[in-house]
DNA sequence: CCTCCAATGTTGTCGCCGCCAACATACGCC
DNA sequence: GGCGTATGTTGGCGGCGACAACATTGGAGG
């Protein structure tokens, strides 16, 4: 019997408890507590594979950019344009955002921005983002405010979205997702003017 | 004396108060008996001002959206041009986000929208938005859409930067912000290419 | 096969918090 | 000038995060 004294895979169980406690109460909704009632173990459990709560928020967030990175691998694979390899990024973050929303709001949750392991575990897809964007704007400019700008719209509307200012049911599928973000791409290329009137 | 028993202006004492312990501790730092014994009443003091504590919360994410609703609007004034005046409502989100940031961050916390007070309080900007975005589109288009890509770059724009995924000596003046911001329009307008290549 | 130890889980406790109820005080309207 | 209501206080309940001390287990080395 695995589960007789010793759980198997306490650590697992309990973020998965904790991504399903902040999807239904919201991040302050997490107590470690409950996510161990909810396991079945005591609630000092959790103390044995997390130091403290941010320890877990932590550990979350690393996963989700784990996978956030894979994501915007996969959805560039076989794009060979630039611009349709960066847009498809673009594409992929908010499709990330709508499909692993708790995730993604631990990923950025303020608390935690500023530490180094959580800083460490985006690199990877930030990464894939300069090189991305690097490869439209081509040599000489500046990679960094390249990839800024590439990152600031579907962050933005992957926020709008969780936080429900952009209808759920405009949203509702990952059809309805990507044709937003792409519809998305084509205004914001036409509205946006040059700087000069 | 007006301090001997009542206060006065004991709401937006507590209010003040609630921002500082924010700005300090973060979102999950903000208690509301810290809160009452900085401004010096006892710990249930504040239940007289807010029926619980997202309800302050609410409270300061109201004053955010004025704040921001206002701040647009000054952008905007002896702008005729309709691009620029989108670009200058861009411009005063982000530098409203990074001169408010606990406001900013309150106003787009998960745990409180769907509440009916919060999202009335966003509508006089919202509706700032949309206006100037159809001014640059036309009639004939929706003008929701166009307002949701124009709201979207500058709200990731303000969320990097307030998770500091922006470094924060790049943002560490508010001559700074406007500039980066502009940059990310200008980068934005050319790196978004036609949707076929 | 046995022993022992490090890893894992439990019980108990402390202080803080949100929230409520019952009580106290003070301001303003008649 | 008295009184009612708004405002503030004290006390208390249950839950939480974190730590300490103790209990159990499984596995590595003999």
């Amino acid at each position: 019997m695995k589960d007789a004294y010793h759980h198997g895979d306490l650590r697992q169980a309990l973020l998965d408890a904790a991504v399903a406690l902040i999807a239904e109460h919201g991040l302050h909704g997490l107590s470690l507590r409950e996510a161990a009632r909810i396991v079945g173990v005591s609630h000092a459990a959790p103390y044995r594979h997390f130091a403290d709560k941010n320890a877990m928020l932590i550990a979350i967030a690393q996963q989700g950019f784990e996978w956030l990175a894979d994501a915007g691998e996969a959805a560039m694979v076989g794009v060979d344009d630039p611009r349709q390899r960066l847009n498809a990024y673009g594409v992929a973050y908010v499709r990330f955002a709508v499909a692993h929303p708790v995730h993604f709001r631990v990923m950025f949750t303020e608390e935690l921005t500023g530490d180094e392991a959580s800083a460490r575990a985006g690199s990877r897809s930030f990464q894939l983002l300069v090189d991305a964007s690097s490869a439209v704007v081509g040599p000489g400019h500046d990679p960094d405010l390249s990839a800024v700008a590439a990152w600031s719209w579907p962050h933005g509307l992957a926020n709008l979205i969780l936080t429900r200012r952009i209808p759920p049911e405009a949203v509702d599928t990952s059809e309805k997702v990507e044709a937003l973000a792409r519809r998305v791409i084509a205004q914001l290329d036409g509205v946006l003017g040059p700087t000069d009137p």
